[in-house]
Formats: C-alpha cells, structure tokens, sequence
DNA sequence: AGCACGCCGACT
DNA sequence: GTCGGCGTGCTC
C-alpha cells in the first residue's frame, strides 16, 4: 500500500496555505512522522523547499504526487499538541499555517537551497568559444559547481548558455539543498594513541621537520580534550597541523553539543521563605489538582506584595517532585536578572531563559535544551508560551493582566488563550496571577470558567499603603501652579529629611507631551506619523515615540515666525528638572525609554536605587512592575488623568491598575508607606476605589458598565486595519474588503450592517509612513464564525487575486483596545 | 512567495 | 537571430 504525507510548505502565500500530498517513499517510511521536518520537490523545477508533515494517510487525492525527498530531523519538531495548536490558531486569529507554525519553531532552522551545474556529456563537438569557456570553468570544478559561483566567473551573462547546454544534453542542472540548524558544536582533541608512544611520535615529527604538530601532541599530553580554537589560541599554530595530525590517527577530533549560555549573573540573598496560612492553602489547592481530569484555570487574585511568587516557587518544586515540566510567563518588563535570579537561587541552572534580547542562536540552544529535556523550567515572555516541554505540568502566567500577553504582530495571539488551549490539551494546570485581573476575565470566575483563589493580606502582614487623593483643581485655586500639591511637597521634603526613599510616577516620557506656537496655533507634528511630537529639553528637539523620528525645535515658529513657541504637558523630564528646582540638594535617578536605552543600564538604575544611592526615582510603567525597594516610603503618582482621559473603553481598567500596581511599591519592607495620587477628576470611581484598595468595588462598578454599553466580556469586538504607503489604494483595499464581507453576508440573508464600523482613519491615521484605515466589527450579534469564515476568505484565502500586493492587513478578533 | 515560461521590443 | 524585461500562471 502506498503511503501519503499531508504537508505544509514553508512558503508565505495564501495560495500554498494548505495541504499538499506528498509520497512517502519506502525507504523513508520507517522515519517519517506526524510533526517532522522535511524536504519536498516544489513547483515545476521541483525546487526542494522545507515542509511539515501534518497527517501520513493512505489516500492519494486529487492530485499527481511527488515523492518526499529527505526528512530534516531526527526528531519530529511539531508534537501532536503542537500541531492541533496551529490549526486552532489559524482558524482563531486567521492567520496562516507557517505563520502559526513559525511561533513554536524556532527561526535559526533554515533549509538553504542553490541551483547547481553539473557537466553530462564532456566529449560535446561544435562549441562555441563562450561555451567552451563555460565548460573548462565546470571541468575546473570537478564537474558540478553552483550556479552562482560559476556566474561570477564570467563578467558577461552566461543565461543562455546554460539554457542551451543545458536542452543540448551537456549540462545538468538541478536543485541541491543544505540544512542550517543553527547549532553551534565544540570540537575537541584528544590524545589517540597509547602515552609509550608518545616520545616516539613526537621525536619523529621533529625529524621531519613538523615542530608544530610536535608542540601540540606534547601539549595534548597534558591537557586531554581541549577544544580546537582553544587550542590554536594557546599554541598559536593553525589548523592545518592539528588536521594532518588527525589524518595521521595521532589524535581525535570531537564534535560535542555545544549550548551558548546567555550570562546573567545577579544575586539575591537567599532566604528560607515560609508561607502563611493563605499561601499554603493555595498551594494545596494547585497540587490537589496535579492529576485531576479537566482542570478548570486557576486564577490568582492577590494584592501587591502578597508573595504570589512565592506559591509559583513551591508549586513548580511539586511539578518537579513529580517530574512534571513548568513554564513562567512574566511580562518583558519585569524579566529582569532580579526576577531570574529569584528562580536560579531556588532551582540552579535547571532553567531556561526566553527574552527578547537573545541572539537567534541562543534561543535556539534554549529551545535544545527543553526539547531535549536537559531543563524543566522555562521562564520568559510571552512567545515562551511555544516552549518545547516534554511533559508539560503547568502553565503560569504573572501579572496576567499586562498587555503585552497580547501579540502585536500577526497571529495576533492572546498567550492566555493559547495557554488554556496548550492546558486542555495537555491536562495541565493553568494558574492566571495578578493584583489587578482584568474585568473580562474576573467574570469568568463568576461564570464558573475558572477557579478562584484569594490573597487578601500582604505576605509579611504589613498594611497597604495609605492613598491620598489630592484635587488639583483645588490647588490651582489657591494659585499652586507647579506641579506638586502641597501635600506631596511635603511629603516629600519629609522623606528627604528622614533619609527614606521616594518614587514619582508619570505615564510620559520626555519634557513636554508637544510644541505649538501661540501665536499661529502651529503644531509640530512628525512627518512620517499622525503624531504631535514629544519635547526632549536635552537634545532640544522633538521626538515621535512611535517611529522614532527626531527633529531640532527652532527658536521661531516655522508658519508664522514669531518667538512665540512653547511646550504643553509633563513628561519626566520636566518632572526631573522641578524636582531639582525645589529639592536642590535630593539626588535623582529617572528610569525611562530615554535613561534606559543602553544594554544594562536598566539593572544599573534599579541597583544604584535599591542600594540607595538616591533618594527619588522618577519613572513611567516601567518602575511598577514587582521591584522590591525596602526603603520607598512615598510614592507619587503625577497625574492620574493621563491614562483616565485615554478615549478607550479599557481606560478605567488601566487607570486603576496602574494607581494599584504603582501604590504597591510602598512599604514594602518594615517601613510603612505612603501614596498621594494627584488628579483632576478626584471623584472618578476607578480611582476612589484604588484609594481604598477595592479590587472587588471597581470590578463590580465596572462590569455595570461594560454591560450597559456591551463591551467585553458582554461582547467581542474584532478589527481590520489596513496600512499602506499609498493612501489611496489602502481606501480602495479596505472599501473592497467592506463591499466583499457585506456582499457575502447578503448572500446568507444579513441585511442589517450596523455592526460594521467603517471604513474609517485609524485614531492614528499614519504611522512610520503608512497610512492606517480600519473597520471595526462590533456587537456581533451574527454567528461569530460565519463572519470570521468570511474575513478569512477575503483577507487571507484570496486575499492575492482580491486586494493588492503594496498594502497591509492585520486582522485582530479580540483587540484589547480599539486605537 | 518564487519560480519558469513566454511574449515582445531592442540590439548586434 | 538572441538578449533580457516583465506579465502570467501554477505549485501535491
């Protein structure tokens, strides 16, 4: 019986994102499997082209087949959960096949494929002098060389030539193919014969004159398997010696896996750690569940500082107890040495890293060392959802309410949804932590979807900190116009004078959130983004966060030419210089994008201020992720407008998240803390209910309102953006796709398209150049995978002969923000 | 996508 | 004739 492959090519276009059946010839039949890696003759050259096997089966189809030419590796890459994974998240976030497949292989597998020349017939009469040129370079190269090596022997184009040799019979060419594994081997010598012979053989390689093969076979005679470029390093002699001597059996050379270890070395001070009362009960409560059938997710509601890391270290200990393999999720913000360094002190070097600053190579030994299951423990950001384990035990995502879970790029994936989905498959337990879970999926413990556990108190019983709630419209009144109410000015001098720490928090980056001229009105934008551009007083021009452009700001405004140019808004910047201006003698860290560009200069921060070396640190988000300052004993939050005042339904959610997330860096040690949060909207619920540390309060004033208006969770929302160079054809391209999905639910019976929004500018209608257009699908009140059948067959299965080539389309089913 | 083929105009 | 530029169509 003959037997098929199922296979997806690796090749980006909509029109091979499906199967393709391929035999299996029969001396492959033994190793190839579901999940394999391997070689396919594609198209009419039969290029080869790398493939993955996604079912074997008897049934031929349709079509004509061609025969699988190799398998790629021992081991199949893809598992079978993998692989129901990808067709899950094609159909979920309608992407294609290679798009989902390439999340959990790692780049750094590579097939490269070349075109070579190989000589057929050398005894062919009648050439011409260009041919006979031709035919002496492939002679030269022992008759087979590669195409391109053999053009640029040529300074004339030889195309023809070969085109011709080639249908008469005297050339051959064909598509060879070679396998990049990205792997890095160690070679290493030792010594291949007895020691007696040593004297001997070195004695004769002295006579003929070989003194460097002499020294190193005298060398080796101490130093057993020591590795190649070592080698050469120490005796500086070159390769060529070390080789004649493995030629001549005196030595052996080793080939031995080789894993780049990323380097980061941090310590903290190991301390036994012992669980109260309510740690302990959910740790029971996770292991009680180890071998349950159907788990539900567990989520983790705990206030800052309850020591929700301290649960993750005793379950992941159990996982390991029962040989059971963990991954950790932490946002990337807070995958800092200081975070690892908290799993490596408990679990040595059984770890591996995912961030986003490892090389290719070092992730893919990261990826080897899981999938050969030399690690157990996988810690990183979100993609490390795709970690290889073997025998996967739990799934923990950190501070699950962070959105960078949320992938920016397509498959625009939620982690947490691909982790409930990995869990299922896997049995595993899914344990969701956060101060501040998100509204959406709170409700979910309502609904009976998850499990809930509760900390309410801090781990070392300390109180939460103290929130004041300081209206600044009352302290423009009484003619405050700086940017510190009186309370925080004295609380801060306070701090200063008792020698303890303080932390300012603001949402902006740079001096002053824009430029205008007063005079004129005039507004200096970005030129390549629908952008005000951010003031930066010390480089004095103005800065677009999005792409990065950067231009002088002149002293005359550049419409009217008038002096009258100034900045609006607070960034840190200007926060740093105010707090100079008043508290000359304080000493002052900000840690932002701008401070913490330079590799490490994040950890030098956070260090200079945990060994207090300053007495105020003044930053965005970045300061609010899970750091432990023992000695902060303020902390300010500037202004909690900024985030409020967002023109998004999440704004509230986020106001009270970050007020919460930032509060909790107060008081964290022995010293009791204190929070004065500045606002012109003091009678916002989301922040009274920070102020008072209400998670439940907020969450249920909040669900009122998503239910009354039908955001999340009560509805989905899904988004269609269309980005371009030329504005033009991205109107045209989104107005199609418009037409195409109301022309389709027409033909289903739908009349009603009041769901659609659209087309219409994106809130930020360019970026980098391109100019963005969306339409928003909103109270989706048709069934959701009819509509989502039909975007895919528009955008995605037709997308090449419907819409053009110059134009993007990012498809998001569940946007987190509608911006 | 990426490759090959084929049609056409330009050039020795 | 023949070179190469680009448009077209297909991929198990």
């Amino acid at each position: 019986m003959e037997i098929y492959a199922k296979v997806i090519i690796n090749n980006n276009s909509s029109y091979t994102d499906n199967f393709f059946t391929y035999k299996i010839p029969n001396h492959l039949l033994d190793e190839v499997e579901i999940g394999h890696r391997i070689l396919v003759p594609f198209g009419r050259s039969n290029k080869p082209i790398e493939a993955f096997v996604f079912d074997i089966t008897n049934e031929k189809g349709e079509y004509d087949t061609k025969e699988i030419m190799d398998v790629l590796d021992q081991e199949p890459i893809l598992r079978k959960s993998d692989i129901n994974l990808i067709k899950w998240m094609k159909e979920e976030y309608i992407c294609t096949f290679i798009e989902a497949i390439e999340c959990i292989c790692p780049k750094g597998f590579r097939v490269d494929t070349y075109k070579v020349i190989k000589l057929i017939n050398d005894d062919a009469k009648e050439l011409n002098e260009k041919e006979r040129n031709l035919l002496n370079q492939i002679r030269k190269a022992k008759g087979s060389i590669t195409l391109s090596k053999l053009k640029s022997k040529f300074d004339y184009s030889i195309d023809s030539i070969i085109k011709k040799m080639n249908q008469n019979n005297i050339i051959d060419i064909v598509w060879e193919s070679k396998s990049i594994k990205n792997e890095k081997y160690i070679y290493t010598v030792k010594l291949n014969i007895p020691n007696e012979q040593i004297d001997d053989v070195i004695e004769n390689l002295n006579k003929k004159r070989s003194f460097k093969q002499a020294q190193v076979m005298s060398f080796l005679r101490n130093n057993q398997n020591m590795a190649i470029s070592d080698l050469i390093e120490a005796l500086n002699v070159n390769r060529a010696s070390i080789k004649s001597l493995e030629e001549k059996k005196f030595i052996k050379i080793e080939k031995i896996n080789y894993y780049r270890k990323p380097t980061i070395s941090y310590k903290v001070d190991k301390k036994d750690i012992i669980l109260n009362e309510e740690q302990i009960y959910a740790v029971n409560l996770l292991k009680n569940s180890i071998y349950k059938e159907d788990k539900k997710p567990f989520l983790l509601h705990g206030v800052t500082g309850s020591g929700k890391t301290e649960i993750y270290l005793e379950i992941i200990d159990e996982m390991l107890r029962n040989g059971k393999d963990s991954i950790v999720l932490v946002p990337e913000i807070s995958l800092t040495p200081q975070t690892i360094a908290r799993f490596k002190n408990r679990f040595n070097d059984t770890i591996a890293v995912f961030h986003s600053k490892l090389s290719k190579g070092e992730r893919h030994d990261e990826y080897r060392r899981v999938k050969e299951g030399n690690v157990k423990i996988v810690i990183g950001a979100r993609s490390a959802i795709f970690a290889p384990c073997n025998n996967l035990g739990i799934v923990i995502i950190d501070e699950f309410h962070e959105s960078s879970y949320k992938s920016d790029v397509s498959p625009k994936y939620n982690t947490i949804e691909v982790a409930k989905r990995l869990c299922k498959e896997t049995n595993s337990i899914l344990l969701l932590g956060s101060a501040t879970p998100p509204i959406e999926e709170y409700y979910k413990c309502e609904t009976g979807q998850y499990s809930k556990i509760e900390l309410k108190n801090r781990a070392n019983k300390n109180q939460m900190p103290e929130i004041q709630v300081v209206d600044m419209k009352e302290e423009l009144n009484i003619g405050n116009k700086s940017i510190f109410s009186r309370a925080l000015f004295d609380e801060i001098s306070e701090n200063l004078r008792n020698g303890n720490q303080t932390i300012l928090f603001l949402n902006r980056r740079g001096y002053a959130s824009f430029v205008s001229c007063r005079k004129c009105a005039y507004l200096f934008k970005c030129s390549n983004c629908d952008i005000s551009l951010t003031y930066h007083k010390n480089t004095h021009s103005g800065k677009c966060h999005y792409c990065g452009y950067e231009v002088n700001i002149p002293k005359e405004c550049p419409s009217c030419n008038s002096l009258y140019l100034k900045e609006f808004g607070i960034g840190t910047e200007k926060i740093q210089e105010e707090v100079k201006k008043y508290f000359p003698d304080a000493r002052i860290l900000r840690m932002d994008k701008d401070t913490t560009a330079k590799k490490g200069s994040h950890e030098d921060i956070l260090n200079k201020f945990k060994n207090k070396e300053a007495d105020i640190l003044i930053g965005t988000q970045m300061i609010s992720k899970g750091l432990d300052f023992p000695y902060v004993t303020l902390v300010g939050i500037l202004s909690a407008d900024m985030i409020l005042n967002f023109p998004d339904f999440k704004s509230s959610e986020k106001t009270f998240q970050i007020i919460s997330q930032v509060s909790g860096r107060a008081g964290r040690a022995d010293l009791s803390g204190k929070v004065i949060l500045q606002s012109y909207d003091v009678d916002h619920y989301s922040i009274q209910y920070a102020k008072n540390h209400d998670y439940k309060g907020f969450y249920n004033e909040e669900i009122k309102i998503r239910k009354i208006f039908n955001y999340k969770p009560f509805n989905s929302l899904m988004s269609i953006v269309v980005t371009g160079k030329n504005e033009k054809n991205v109107i045209k391209n989104i107005q199609k796709i418009y037409d195409g999905i109301v022309y389709l639910l027409r033909k289903r019976g739908i009349e009603d398209f009041e769901f659609i929004l659209g087309p219409n500018p994106c809130p930020i209608s360019k970026i980098n150049m391109n100019y963005r257009w969306q339409i928003l699908l909103k109270d989706l009140n048709i069934e959701i995978k009819l509509l989502k059948g039909i975007i895919k067959y528009i955008c995605v299965q037709k997308r090449d002969a419907f819409l053009d080539s110059d134009i993007n389309i990012s498809i998001d089913t569940d946007p987190d923000s509608i911006l």
